[in-house]
RNA sequence: GCCGGUGUAGCUCAGUUGGCCAGAGCAGCUGAUUUGUAAUCAGCUGGUCGGGGGUUCGAAUCCCUCCACCGGCUCCA
């Protein structure tokens, strides 16, 4: 016998040679039906393989990370079993489960695979799913499976860093590929399928490799599990930062200036001012200079940073002047000149920690096929600030950060953020400048901050700056991507490189660390995200146009006009539809344009010098007095913007 | 940069066995209407069918090329 332990801590014996499935049967009929993976001791196991060994049994279902995984892992060998019966010579390479659904990639050779191509494929997998095969997990020898593999580079060069002796194989039908399990019962459970895309992908990540076709897919237990999934996807798209912003003449594009080169138009700008001035107000409460800096310098400044042997390829290429041999470089970060601001004037000990801000423009040509909306483009403002400090001081002075970014994000309602220590890649240190000294310091104060201000943080290696570490704070758009919006930094190699200093109490000079920062990150992108979350929706503070005044007919203009005027002595934003359509049309038409207030004025309102207030998404609010309506507007806008008590 | 896809009016979209002056709805303009909580009516304007080249008697439609955009990969100071 051997004795299994449930999550709830109950052990129950079962023979030897029990399956994760029978142990389900023996719990529950429903659990039977639907376990869909197991673990033992945290192992994942084969639901039809026999235990032998007593252990912590966990059994997963739909609606389980685990089990999902087991369910889309399983789905892509059936992609993979229909790409062969169609493509014959197609080799494959390697198919996992991701976050929605997963993928497989394949050198199709000469083929190529299209939109075209996935309805057949499809019917293909789910007349595959039907055969009810069972996933059969069998260990095979090196030499066996690099036979079986003959004519496949890529799985040869799989199995060849593999260790003889835990190479497995899994076969379901006439199927076999090369597999380290983690199954689903048998195909059975897959009822509904849908291939979504196609992308190149190259072998191992690496661009040096071949690239190979990835094909994108999801699966679901339940037909209507994947119509569901499809109309999310359909609502995504409405909130579709590129789409809103268009239609709500926010920024454009155009050709004629250029890829990637985003232009405010009126409303966004007005926007984007409201937010900046909000940062700004905070930034000063919490002890931030403003400063200004120039959008070019000169190509020695970046040298000395090292940002052009880092970048120099990758940048727009560098500005001359009629004198020989001058270079310029439209700047591709605001620290260099930061640095050039610290080193105006000798600096005490007394000056410290000195908190320089700018919302600095910089410009970095970004390779074509990753420009995205506003949130990959090629010239961008950040809402940057340089943060000179004693390093006994770095710790309490990023803290300080955290603390200014996480008022940034609960004002906006960014409630899923995910926090990521970005440290430097211990495989790969040639990527980064600066000893390794200066790095262990500046990854252990991000690493303590962090956690002596309680965040929950991801640890990602590699992704590091090349002069430092980063916290990163990560935001999700519409569609599940997820982009890096405010960034703290701690840097010790700049201050070296620009050789920054101050006199200490001890007469000395000294080497001052730096942290980079910015809250919203780009605001380009700040606002594109912002966009995706709210739909368009704003916060009432932010909204371009607060209120509509919404006359009944054209006899009430002049009382909309003195409204108006009225609102605008509160810094209310209004305007007035005075088109001669019929008020069902002008409330369809500010419905449809998000204004957050709609003011219905007509005969009674006139009589009785009220506005009747309807609210976007609410409907009708009844009759306020202008008194009362201003100030049900001013107190919405001053509840969502507490002041930051840094 | 790479792989795959898309490109017709400001927006959403019709229009391919290649064939009359390229269509619709919305938006815009003009006029009528003076309107009470999600679409009043009529008329009009608007497109070198992404750009360029080619095939053809004839191209939005077929071919080549460039550009932009979309989904990924790589990259992301």
């Amino acid at each position: 016998m051997i004795q299994l332990q449930f999550p709830d801590g109950n052990v129950r014996e079962y023979p030897v040679g029990t399956t994760a499935f029978e142990v389900a049967a023996s719990i529950s009929q429903g659990l039977a039906r639907n376990v869909l993976s197991a673990s033992i001791d945290d192992v994942t196991v084969e639901v039809s393989t026999p235990l032998t060994t007593s252990g912590k049994i966990r059994l997963f279902t739909w609606d389980d990370e685990e089990g999902k995984r087991a369910f889309w892992h399983s789905s892509a060998h059936i992609l993979a079993q229909a790409i062969t019966h169609f493509y014959p010579n197609a080799k494959l390479t390697i198919g996992p489960a991701i976050e929605s659904g997963f993928y497989y990639d394949v050198d199709f050779g000469d083929a190529t695979l299209s939109e075209k191509d996935f309805p057949k494929i499809e019917k293909q997998m789910l007349e595959f799913a039907r055969e009810k095969a069972t996933f059969q997990m069998r260990s095979v020898s090196k030499t066996e499976a690099l036979d079986f593999y003959a004519d496949n580079v890529y799985k040869t060069e799989l199995i060849s860093n593999l260790e003889d002796g835990t190479i497995t194989f899994c076969d379901h039908s006439n199927f076999t590929d090369l597999c380290r399990g983690g199954h689903l019962p048998n195909t059975s459970f897959v009822k509904a399928v849908k291939i979504l895309n196609v992308a190149g992908a190259y072998w191992r990540g690496d661009e040096k490799n071949k690239q190979l076709t990835r094909v994108y897919g999801i699966s679901f237990p339940k037909a209507s599990m994947l119509t569901e999934y499809l109309e999310l996807l359909e609502e995504a798209k409405k909130r579709d930062h590129r789409k809103l912003g268009k239609e709500m003449e926010l920024f454009t594009f155009s050709q004629n200036v250029g890829q990637g080169l985003p232009m405010w138009l009126p409303k966004g700008a007005a926007l984007r001012e409201r937010l900046e001035n909000f940062l700004k107000k905070a930034q000063k409460k919490a002890g931030y200079q403003q400063v200004i800096t120039p959008h070019i310098g000169n190509k020695s400044l970046y040298v000395c940073s090292g940002h052009y042997e880092k970048y120099g390829k990758d940048s727009f290429q560098a500005i001359n002047t009629p004198e020989e041999g001058e270079e310029y470089l439209l700047k591709p970060m605001n620290c260099p000149h930061h640095c050039e601001l610290y080193k105006a004037k000798p600096r005490s000990y007394k000056d410290l920690p000195l908190r320089l801000a700018e919302f600095g423009t910089v410009y970095r040509y970004e390779q074509s096929g990753e420009l995205h909306g506003l949130t990959r483009v090629r010239g961008f403002t950040q809402d940057d600030a340089h943060l000179f400090c004693m390093p006994d001081q770095l710790k309490d002075e990023f803290k300080k950060v955290i603390d200014l970014v996480l008022y940034i994000f609960k004002t906006l309602d960014f409630q899923n953020f995910t926090a990521q220590v970005s440290l430097r890649d211990p495989e790969n240190k040639t990527k980064y400048i600066g000893s390794d000294e200066n790095w262990d310091k500046a990854e252990r104060a991000i690493i303590e901050a962090a956690a002596e201000k309680g965040l929950q943080t991801k640890v990602e290696y590699g992704e590091a700056a090349f002069y430092g570490p980063k916290l990163d704070f990560m935001v999700r758009d519409a569609l599940n991507r997820s982009w890096q919006l405010g960034t703290i930094q701690v840097d010790y190699n700049l201050p070296e490189r620009f050789e920054l200093e101050y006199k200490g109490s001890d007469n000395q000079m000294h080497r001052p660390v730096m942290i980079h920062r910015a809250p919203f990150g780009s605001m380009e992108r700040f606002v594109a995200v912002l966009i995706e979350h709210c739909g368009g929706n704003f916060p009432l503070w932010l909204t371009p146009e607060q209120v509509i005044i919404l006359p009944v007919s054209e006899k009430f203009h002049d009382y909309a006009n003195k409204l108006s005027q009225y609102l605008e002595n509160y810094d209310i934003r209004a305007l007035i539809d005075e088109r001669s359509e019929k008020v069902g049309k002008k409330i369809r038409d500010a419905e449809v344009n998000k204004y957050p207030f709609m003011l219905v004025v007509g005969e009674k309102e006139v009589e009785s010098q009220t506005v009747s207030v309807r609210r976007h998404g609410k409907g009708d609010l009844g009759t306020h007095t202008w008194e009362a309506f201003a100030d049900l507007v001013n107190t919405e806008v001053n509840a969502s913007l507490a002041p930051f008590e840094g």
